[in-house]
Order: C-alpha cells, then structure tokens, then sequence
RNA sequence: GGCUUCGUAGCUCAACUGGUUAGAGCGAGCGGCUCAUAACCGCUAGGUUCGGGGUUCAAGUCCCUGCGAAGCCA
C-alpha cells in the first residue's frame, strides 16, 4: 500500500476577502500535494470555510440575509478561487455541513468523557455595542476600542482542562520536535506552554450562530474547537474509513497568526479526546506589499486573481514559493515578480526549452535522436542532474519550497553551460552527427527532468514543455527522473511560442524603483508632487487590447532626419544611427535593421523617432529612441513621411 | 518589561555541530558566442561579516555589552 500523505490549509473564514495570503497558503499546499502525488503517494488535500461566529451572524443581519445564506454566499467565493490557481483539492469543507456538526458534537463528547469539560463562567469587560469581550489591555481609557462603554459581565460557559495537558505537550514537543517548524515558531510555542497553560472557554450563550453543545440548549461551541476540528471532520470523523486512512495528518500549513490554536489547542484537545496528534504543523510568513504591511486603508491589497490573470497563475505561485523561505516573511512587489519571470522563467527556462527546441528542429527534423557515447560535458551534465535531484528531494522534504526551486534552476544553468561548452551549431557544420544527436538528445532529456520536477511549481507551463518534447504518460513522474536517458528516441516535438515571453517594465518612471521616495534633490516647489504610485494603475488595458487616447498621447512621434550610420559593433542585426530630430544635439539610435538596410543607403533619410522611449544601452551602445519600422529580419521596411517636413516636427 | 530570533557584498539571501583565500542569484563592468525570448557563456566586482570587549591554536559561527529590526507574552 502507498504511503499517505494528507496535507491542509486553514478553512478560510468566510467574511475575509480573498488576497494574497489565502493564496500563497493554498498554492503551498497544492504544489505539496503535487509533489508527494508525483511520487507516488495516496495523498489527500482538503481546504474549505470557516462559517460560524458572532461576525458573521452580524454580518448577515447589517445585509438582510440569514447567516447561512451569507455563508453560501462567501464560501463560494474562495471555491471559485482555487481553481483560477490551480489549486486542485480532494476535498472542501464547511464547518455548516452536517457532516462537520454530527464530529465537532463527537469532539465535545469524548472530551466531555475524558472529564475535561466543566462548567464554570466566564467573565470579562464586555461591551454592549461590540457585543464582545475585551482583556484588560485591550481597554482604552476604561472603555472598548470603539469607544463604547463596557461592564464586568460573568455569563456560564463551559471550559475546558487545557491546564491538565501542558506537562504531555511539552514531552511531545521533546519526543517530536518537528512537531512545529519553522524551529523559531517552536521556541514561541514551548515558552508559552512552559509558563503554564489555563483552562479556556469552549461554549457562549451570547449569539447562536454554530453548533450546539451536546446536552445543553444555549451554548454553541467556541468556534476554534469548532473550526479545528474541520481536519476530522473532513475524513467522516473518527469513525469515518477516509480518517482510518488519512489520520494523522502529514502536515497543517497555517499562517503565523494562528500558530497556537493548531500547535496547543488542537492537540491537547486531541489527546483528551484520545486521538492521534497531526505530524506537523508547519506556519509560514506574512507577505509585505512593497515592503508595507497589507491593510485596506493603504489600498495595496494584492488580488490573487488580478495577478494570475495578468503574470499567469504559475508565474505568480513560481515567484511566491521562490522568493522566500518558506517560514518566513517575504515582501511582495510587482517589479520583484517581473524580475524573477524574466529571469528565471523567460531567460531561463524558457529560453532553454526555446532554443533546444529550435536546434533540434532544424538539424534533425524536430525528431529526437539516439545519444551515443559520452564525453567530458556530458558528465558535467549528468553530474548537475544528481546533485540538483538530491537537493531538491531534500528540500522537499523540509518543505524549503524556495531552495527546491533553486536546486531545479541550477540544472537550467548545467543545461545553458552544456549548450554553450558542446556548440551544436559547431558540431552541425562539422557534420559532427553522432555527436550532434547525443548532445541534443541529453537536452531534450535535461528539459523532461526539469519538466517532471516543476510540475508540482508550475501545474500548466510544465505540461505545456512536457506536450512539446512529446513525453509519455508514464515518464512523468518524480521516479521516472531518478535515471537517465529514460525518454525514448524517435519521438516528435514541437518548437512553439516562447513558453514565457519577457516582460518589459512597464513603465520607464518606475524602472529605477528608488528605495526612499525623496532621495533626488527636486526643486522645493515641486513638493515631490505625485510620487508615481505602483498602485495608481487604473490605466490597465482592457481584455481587447484597446488603449485610451490619452496612452496614445505618451508616445513622442517625430520625424527624424538620419545623420550617420554604421554597423553595430558587436552586434550582427543591427545598426548604430545617428539621427537629427530637430534637437540641439544629434540622438544616437540602435535599430534592428541590418538584415534589411545597408548603412550608405540610409543617410539622409527621413524616419519616424519615437522620441521619448527610455535610453537604453544595446550590446554597449546607448539608444536612445527607437524607429519605426515594419516586418522583420531581411523584409524590413523603415516607417517613413512623405515631403520634406523638417527634423523634429511632431506626428499625431 | 520578560522571552525568542535576526543584523553578512548596491539589492535579496547562503555558509551543518567554531577550522583552508566568507559563497550564490540579481544589478554593474569587461570579454566570448550566435542555436535562442536584446537571450546564453566566462571573468571581474575586493564586503572592518552592526559597534566594542572576551574565550580559543582558530569565530560570521561561542560568551558579555551597546545600537538597530522583527516575533511571542491567552
């Protein structure tokens, strides 16, 4: 039988708008359960909704509806999150269900059983307006942080004997340290139960919106033993056979913020109710947004959707998971995420694929040859795929999702040096075949194994370059990439568009992305007027493609006069152009050009300067603007104005 | 206030239980190549490892102290 793996996220609660964290928790949990299934386990992955509580039940009235008809509402709102990023989950729970309330009703019964559970009241500094209760350090000025009013109010509530578990928490922290992860959140967890642990609250008469307590008829239970036991209830309860099968569960992936209801409550309530402890309880970082804290008012919440609709789901999950270590905190900006798409992904990966791809089509038909004998290069190559296959299993393994991404990256780089050392261009005019095929062969095999190994990272760009290189079904698992050479020969592929095109900045002001915002010494009378805020990006093109015309009016069109030009030193298709727009100094100009245009030919000619493109150094030469042209390579033509309108003058 | 982490090249981060010239990616500079998405490959950048003191044959890595940052304390 498999070995299982059962993996969690939170049950988000419905009130929540879903943002970044939701995601970055989920698509972590996703690409686990990709993963493990990869290698072959029976894995299950189970999300869902948190739907009780006195928020909700007051939520629902302020807009007219029934709390469940809220709920409804809410829930489905994460439901239909999950597939845009490709989270694929077994199963989805709402702490509603039937199937929830019959096990948390079970969960309160054993404990009951135990003889953990009394009654007892609780009391506090409770707020009528609020309808809350408050600590004492919460009071400000003797009053809610709303400003009402509160009053001492003692009301019956069931508790429950977490006091009696603290001594068997810490011998299982002993016995099991890595119970919690990262090991700093352990260090928190252990020093708060080593103070000593008291008994909580698990029932309130104040609202009704959640389960009933067995055997009473006006308390609910506390939502977190309630919300907790989601991980149970899922499976059919301790009774149910997917719990026989699942329970204890690998791993709960959380947030920071509820580190102690999943490291100290939910385990002792286990134990008193007698069941299996869950393996670990792993708590990852907060996301910053452009090194701010996420809030509302500062408006830079960051929409899951937004950026998987804009950059791709894979991209946005490849740079959340790679970006930092998985634990930490990490700090989220659009720039980074460009950064790492053109770096990693386009420059790299794709890249790679691209021009393996290329190669192979035109020297061998797009047909994948047989390899021959080794050579020195090969065994660096294969030298590569080992370590980077043994760091990447352990990495997995410590759910160091950034250094496991970073171990497959290094085999992009072995697979970009191999090209570069065996120069198959080379080895093709030789007539160097047998060499040629092995060397294209390997690469072909260099990108299934990365492919297999970023499924998990990248759910549709890594199929998407194991549908090209035209890899069977059964060679695309982790096993299938722990020998080499295993991909057949004889098989078609297919070139196809960059699998990640670059991006460009989007905007040349934000480029630089200066650290402080007044850093340049402005006139004071500018008053540093509107800092160009990432977020003001109202002007998103529509889906169609379609520009307002103000976007149109930010391009300088000119007409030019070309002044100079020669061929580009270092580069073959272009040409380095010096060109009168009118200005008092002459603008040099890098256009890609040469294929089409001999320099001679150009002097004099009037063309059409795109005057205000950011300067930008091409192959050692500074540009700066950019001609108009149409077509490519050998049928270029130069965009031009008839007459004899002069340098400089504006075209609209 | 108590406790716990952390402060390493311009930026983001590595360096297992103390041990050869403190590493990588990005950025920057120089060179190479042309199959490729202005891509890719190579070389270089010489950073008082926050300051100070101490232990040791040897400290970024242990101890003390000052400064700074973050987290936990129902």
């Amino acid at each position: 039988m498999a070995d299982t793996f059962y993996v969690t996220t939170p049950i988000y609660y419905v009130n929540d708008k879903p943002h970044i964290g939701h995601a970055y928790t989920s698509m972590a949990a996703d690409t686990l359960a990709r993963w493990h299934r990869s290698l072959g386990e029976d894995v299950w992955l189970l999300t869902g909704t948190d739907e009780h509580g006195l928020k909700i039940e007051q939520a629902a009235r302020a807009s007219g509806v029934t709390p469940q008809q809220h709920a409804d509402r809410y829930s489905q709102r994460f439901r239909d999150l999950w597939p845009v990023l490709d989270v694929a989950y077994d199963d989805f729970i709402r702490t509603t269900e039937p199937r929830h309330e019959q096990v948390v009703a079970a969960m309160w019964e054993r404990m009951e059983a135990a003889g953990d559970i009394y009654l007892g009241q609780y009391e506090g500094w409770y707020s009528v307006g609020d309808e809350a209760y408050f600590t004492e350090d919460e009071l400000v000025d003797g009053k809610a942080p709303s400003g009402h009013e509160v009053s001492w109010v003692v009301e019956p509530s069931y508790f429950f004997r977490l006091s009696k578990y603290g001594p068997a928490l810490l011998e299982h922290f002993e016995k099991h340290p890595e119970f919690v992860r990262p090991v700093t959140r352990l260090n928190e967890i252990k020093r708060f139960v080593e103070q000593g642990l008291q008994d909580i609250s698990i029932s309130r008469t104040t609202f009704s919106w959640g389960v009933q307590a067995p055997g009473t008829d006006d308390h609910v239970v506390y939502v977190w033993l309630d919300a907790l036991t989601n991980y149970i209830s899922a499976l059919g309860g301790p009774a149910g056979e997917q719990y026989a099968r699942y329970w204890p569960a690998s791993v709960h992936l959380i947030g920071k913020d509820i580190l102690r209801f999943h490291a100290v409550y939910w385990p002792c309530f286990l134990m008193s109710a007698g069941l299996p402890l869950p393996r670990q309880v792993f708590a990852h970082g907060w996301w910053t947004i452009d090194g701010q804290k996420m809030s509302k008012t500062l408006g830079n919440v960051v929409d899951p959707i937004d950026m998987a609709q804009r950059y791709g789901a894979d991209a946005f999950r490849y740079f959340l998971l790679r970006e930092v270590t998985f634990g930490s905190d990490g700090d989220f900006s659009e720039r980074a995420l460009r950064d790492r798409i053109n770096g990693d992904l386009a420059n790299g990966l794709g890249n790679l694929l691209n021009r393996t791809l290329g190669m192979l089509k035109r020297y061998r038909g797009g047909v994948v040859p047989a390899p021959g004998a080794s050579g020195a290069e090969d065994e660096a190559l294969l030298a590569a795929w080992g370590t980077a296959r043994a760091d990447l299993l352990s990495a997995m393994d410590d759910l160091a999702f950034n250094k496991a991404l970073a171990a497959i990256w290094t085999l992009v780089g072995a697979g970009d040096k191999y090209v570069d050392s065996t120069a198959p261009w080379t080895l093709a005019k030789q007539g160097a075949d047998a060499r040629l095929d092995t060397v294209l062969y390997n690469l072909i095999e260099t990108l299934r194994v990365i492919g297999v190994w970023t499924l998990a990272f990248l759910p549709n760009k890594a199929a998407d370059v194991l549908d090209r290189l035209g890899v069977p079904a059964d060679l695309r698992d982790v096993p299938s990439t722990a020998e080499w050479a295993r991909l057949p020969t004889g098989g078609d592929t297919t070139v196809g568009d960059p699998l990640f095109p670059r991006l460009e900045a989007p905007e040349a002001s934000e480029a630089p992305a200066p650290k402080k915002p007044a850093k340049q010494p402005k006139a004071p009378k500018q008053k540093q007027a509107q800092q160009p805020k990432p977020s003001a990006k109202k002007a998103e093109a529509p889906a169609d493609g379609t520009i307002a015309y103000d976007d149109f009016a930010k391009l300088q069109l000119r007409v030019a006069r070309v002044v100079t030009a020669e061929r580009h030193p270092d580069a073959d298709r272009l040409l380095k152009l010096t060109v009168d727009a009118g200005e008092p100094e002459h603008r040099t100009v890098c256009a890609g050009i040469a294929e089409a245009y001999a320099p001679d030919d150009l002097v004099g000619r009037t063309v059409v300067l795109l005057a205000n493109l950011a300067p930008r150094k091409i192959r050692g030469v500074m540009s700066q603007g950019m001609l108009l042209a149409a077509g490519d390579g050998a049928d270029i033509q130069l965009a031009t104005v008839p007459g004899d309108l002069p340098p400089g003058t504006a075209i609209s």
